[in-house]
DNA sequence: TAACAACGCTTTTTT
DNA sequence: AGCGTTGTTA
């Protein structure tokens, strides 16, 4: 192997390489090279050998980040596989270690990681049971409550209320019901991933010490979002040696909310003495411009540490500020911009529309799919989250345990098979009486005579088959168990059945599931693996725009970035600013910053003037919006701002059609600075006069589309059919009348 | 019990 | 718009 790698690294990198003793913290500003470092790092252990592969322990936040980490070491080491067993995301790293030792805290080893849908619907169950409430106790709040416990490393029994936090007490209370459930049901939920290792890591000496020897090296990315568990965790397993090295940014920090504790970045040099610092400064990712304009951006945030972050790279292009009248006209400019200009020299895996909020990728999924342009949306819907999925899921972990009664629930009547909501209630009465799982309960109520008659028979089909299904599950492959039992359940006949485009999808979705289970053993494998998968898509495959939110773009990078609805209440967000005032907005800025340094060559803003929510059934749903304040805080040395608000009283699906490039006339900036100095709310569509002198049936000439007839008039709005372009929505005055001469 | 309509709430960010 | 919950009917 050449020693090459280490030439190619600045001083401060090297040094950061090559620094074998003893806790290190690198500091890393955005694009300053840390996968390059700790990669580096990784392999330079190996190469000096200061321990094998399989003693170092690598920590990253997101399997994505895992996944490109390992394909890089690898590189350098020369591709010997699984040769750092040990890299991987707490979660991940937990699942392995906690397989190891379940017995310890009373699971068996085969435990299923069950998902947030599972935990919500597990809560609800319980409320239930208990006759809680469920309106006046969100399930959704109980487990938030729970999630912010087991982040604390607090088990039921350890957490105490104090007087302002009596309305938790039924969240406790829930909680304890909730843990033993889920023992019993030999499930866990992904927070007892990491607290249940550090509590066996607690109790058995034993157990840590093995693991803290084998550790030789200790590494953990993005440190400033690391929450309490995990660095208690962390803890646990630094031994003596305390050859620990973690890289992050404050700047960077953008999990609070799950409960991370920048202040673990902070005093990590007070927790461990003689703690080397290093400091990457230089950028190597971004334009000055995109660089200076970020900096300038997050120098408005009190807490942190200022620095200095610098670039060889040219000034490049300024960082182009938008503003259009709507969020339609907001994805037709970043769609424009791509096939006129883009295109040409910007592959499209290149390109990627960044998000506060998933539920603003639809827009331009809309207008891709329109168009034609391919992109993907990552993080979006997780494959297997979706209902056939779980469904299918669900039949293999309930053969697989027959306690599990979320699996139970979920598909004693999917397909139908006329075992309603008042029969499930009666298992569930049941259950509890006789302390039995759902499973079970059906048995006894069986052999005890309970059901209807009819219900009974159904019922006991249903049990049969499953343990029929459980009894060849130990001769047959799982695929092959799987084929069977969509197959003898009436699964995959229901949705032929169905001859919808969307059960189409779905036994397609499940022909999906089926090769991907190829890639495991067995079928323990499988479901000890699925819940942790974020999903089973070849996502990167392909060239296509990336549509993300901003969390899940942390640690990647575009040569081309837009950032769409930056507007007050969007970015930042008004949820956030109302739950934790000021230092939300400082996160949120922080979240601004991260979205900025993700590109590499040009980089786009935008707002609206009027953003659609929950739909546009009605006229009600559009809101009047202001530009975010973080465009504000931008140096305007750095920025170049355009405005293509068209004129107000247009129709928005009428200017889908027309080009954005024609409308630079309107003095749309300077008047939403006007508007907000007034605190005036922005004139939008829904005050839009709302009469028409039309009639339906009536034919109309329109200068683009040419003759048509009306179909449909709402106020203003004229629904017409086009001879040339079928039926469009337009605005009364674009159109005239066909007069009889 | 199933099928369907009506209603109301949604959307912050994730392993 | 899309989903889950509630109410109505067969």
């Amino acid at each position: 192997m050449d020693n090459n790698y280490l030439n190619s690294l600045n001083n401060q990198q090297k040094t950061a390489v090559s620094h074998f003793e003893g806790p290190l913290l690198i500091l890393a500003g955005a694009g300053s090279g840390k996968t390059k470092v700790l990669t580096t790092r990784v392999a330079n252990l190996i190469f000096n050998k200061k321990c094998f592969g399989q003693q170092i322990l690598c920590v990253t936040f997101t399997n994505k980040a895992a996944n490109e980490m390992r394909e890089r070491v690898l590189k350098l080491i020369n591709n010997k596989s699984n040769a750092v067993p040990w890299l991987g995301t707490f979660h991940s790293l937990s699942n392995k270690i906690l397989r190891k030792h379940a017995e310890a805290v009373g699971l068996k080893p085969n435990f299923t990681i069950i998902d947030t849908l599972d935990q919500i619907k597990l809560i609800r169950n319980i409320l239930e049971a208990e006759n809680i409430d469920i309106k006046q106790n969100p399930p959704k709040q109980i487990l938030y409550n729970i999630d912010r416990w087991k982040n604390l490393g607090l088990v039921p029994s350890n957490v105490t209320l104090n007087k302002a936090e009596v309305e938790k007490a039924i969240s406790l209370k829930i909680y304890k019901i909730y843990q033993e459930k889920l023992k019993m049901m030999n499930c866990v939920d992904f927070g007892d991933l990491i607290l249940h290792c550090v509590t066996i890591f607690q109790k058995f000496d034993k157990i840590r010490k093995f693991y803290q020897n084998n550790f030789k090296y200790i590494l953990v990315d993005e440190f400033q979002d690391t929450n309490f568990i995990q660095n208690l965790w962390l803890q646990l397993l630094v031994n003596d040696n305390k050859n620990i090295c973690v890289v992050g940014d404050d700047d960077q920090s953008i999990y609070s909310w799950r409960g991370a504790e920048i202040k673990n970045i902070l005093n990590f040099e007070k927790n461990f003495k003689n703690t080397k610092i290093i400091k990457l400064e230089q950028n190597y990712r971004s334009t000055k411009n995109i660089l200076s304009a970020a900096s300038s951006l997050i120098s408005n945030n009190d807490s942190r540490h200022p620095k200095k972050l610098w670039s060889e790279f040219s000034e490049g292009d300024k960082v182009q500020i938008q503003s259009f009248s709507d969020g339609l006209q907001e994805a037709i400019f970043i769609s424009d911009q791509i096939e006129k200009t883009l295109i040409k020299n910007t592959k499209l895996n290149n390109i990627a529309i960044l998000v506060r909020a998933a539920f603003q990728t639809r827009e331009f999924e809309e207008r891709f799919i329109r168009i034609g342009l391919p992109y993907r949306i990552i993080g979006g819907l997780k494959f297997y989250e979706r209902a056939e999925i779980k469904d299918a899921v669900s039949y293999l972990r309930l053969i697989k345990h027959t306690n599990d009664d979320l699996a139970f629930e979920r598909i004693i009547n999917q397909p139908k098979r006329s075992i309603g909501e008042s029969s499930v209630k009666k298992i569930h009465e049941v259950a509890r009486k006789e302390r039995l799982s759902l499973f079970d309960a059906s048995l006894h109520m069986i052999d005890n005579k309970i059901f209807k008659p009819k219900t009974e028979i159904n019922v006991n089909n249903f049990v049969q088959n499953i343990l029929t299904w459980k009894k060849i599950s130990s001769e047959i492959d799982h695929v092959s168990l799987l084929e069977k039992i969509l197959d003898e359940s009436g699964y995959t006949q229901m949705l032929i059945n169905e001859r919808s485009p969307e059960a189409e999808s779905r036994l397609e979705n499940l022909k999906e599931l089926r090769s991907s289970m190829k890639v495991y053993d067995n079928l323990d494998e499988f479901l000890e693996n699925i819940s942790l998968q974020t999903s089973l898509d070849e996502e990167w495959d392909g060239d296509k725009i990336n549509i993300m939110t901003v969390h899940a773009a942390k640690g990647l990078e575009f040569e081309v970035v837009f950032l769409p609805g930056l507007e007050e209440g969007l970015f930042p967000h008004q949820k956030s600013i109302d739950d934790n005032g000021h230092a939300a907005v400082e996160e949120e800025r922080r979240l601004a910053y991260v979205a900025m340094t993700r590109a590499k060559n040009n980089l786009f803003m935008l707002f609206a003037n009027n953003r659609k929510f929950f739909g546009n059934k009605n006229v009600d749903d559009w809101m009047p919006s202001m530009p975010s304040r973080f465009i504000d805080e931008i140096d305007k040395e750095f920025i170049e701002i355009t405005d293509n608000v068209i004129n107000e009283n247009n129709d928005f699906e009428f200017s889908q059609e027309i080009q954005v490039s024609s409308s630079k006339n309107s003095p749309g900036w300077l008047r939403m600075k006007k508007n907000i100095e007034n605190k005036e709310r922005v004139k939008s569509i829904a005050f839009c006069e709302n009469f028409t002198n039309f009639t339906v049936g009536e034919g109309v000439k329109h200068e683009d589309f040419g003759e048509g007839k009306i179909i449909h008039i709402e106020g203003n709005k004229l629904l017409i059919n086009f001879k040339k372009y079928g039926e469009k929505k337009v605005i009364d005055k674009f159109v005239m009348k066909l007069s009889a001469d």
